[in-house]
DNA sequence: TTCCATAGTTCAGAAATTCGGAACTGTTGA
DNA sequence: TCAACAGTTCCGAATTTCTGAACTATGGAA
C-alpha cells in the first residue's frame, strides 16, 4: 500500500478544488465529514441513502479528495480516519468552501443531508 | 446549426458550475468575459498567450460554460457575442462565483452585481 | 445572383479518464 | 496461524475529452 499524499497548503490548485467538488456524491461525502458528527472513515460515510457507493469507487472519491487537498486521510488501526482541512482551506482561499457548500445546499435533493 | 441551449436561473446546478470552472482555460476565457473591455466572441478569446486554443475546442469550451449557465451567447451578424450571468449567478449562489474566481488569482473588476 | 471571407459548429476517431468487480494489502483479535 | 474487516490496487469496459477536417451561417462585393 502506497503512502498517502497530501499536498502542502500551498501547492492546493483551485482546478483540483473545483474539480473534485464538481461531482455530487464527493460533495456528499465532504459535507458530512464537514459537518462532524461522522466518524470520519469510509465505511460510514458509503450510504448515501439512495445508493451505496461501490467500494474501489468510494477509495477513488477520497483519493480524490485527499490529493485536492480538501481532506486528510490517517490510518489509525485497521480503519482510515479522514477529517476536512476547511481552516487551512480558508485561509488559502477565503470563503470558497462555504459558498460552494451553500451553492448545494441549496438544492432540494441535498437539504435533507 | 442547432439552436444555443441556455438553462433557466432555476435550473442551473452547482456540479456544472464547478465542472465549467474546474478547466483553467476555461476560468481564463470566463474570467477575461467576466472583464469590461473585451469583445467578447470567441475568437477574441482563443489567444491565452502560451497557447491558441483550437477553435473546435474553443467551441466546446463555450458550449460548456453555457449550458452550465454561465454565460449567454447571442449570435450577432457573423459572431456570437458571449456575456456572462454573473448578475443572475451571485443571486442564485451568492458570492460563489467571485470566491472561485478570487481563488484563481483572477479576481476582474466584476461587472458591479 | 454568385462568389468569397470570416466566425463558429459539428463530425469522427484517437487519446485520456472514469467506473466498478475482483484480487490484494495491512491490521486486529482469537 | 487464521479469519474478519477496512480500504487499496488492478484492469477491462464504458464514457468523456480533444482536435483536425468538413460543414453551416452570415455579410459584403461584384
Amino acid at each position: 500500500m502506497r503512502p498517502l499524499f497530501h499536498p502542502a497548503l500551498e501547492d492546493i490548485r483551485p482546478e483540483a478544488i473545483l474539480y473534485a467538488l464538481s461531482d455530487p456524491e464527493r460533495v456528499a461525502i465532504f459535507s458530512r465529514l464537514a459537518t462532524a458528527g461522522c466518524g470520519g472513515t469510509c465505511s460510514a460515510l458509503a450510504d448515501l441513502g439512495d445508493r451505496v457507493i461501490p467500494k474501489s469507487s468510494l477509495s477513488n472519491h477520497f483519493k480524490v479528495l485527499r490529493e485536492s487537498g480538501l481532506i486528510r486521510s490517517e490510518r489509525q488501526g485497521v480503519e482510515m480516519r479522514n477529517q476536512t482541512r476547511c481552516p487551512e482551506l480558508d485561509e488559502r482561499f477565503p470563503g470558497l468552501i462555504r459558498s460552494i457548500l451553500t451553492a448545494y445546499g441549496q438544492l432540494p435533493q441535498l437539504e435533507t443531508n
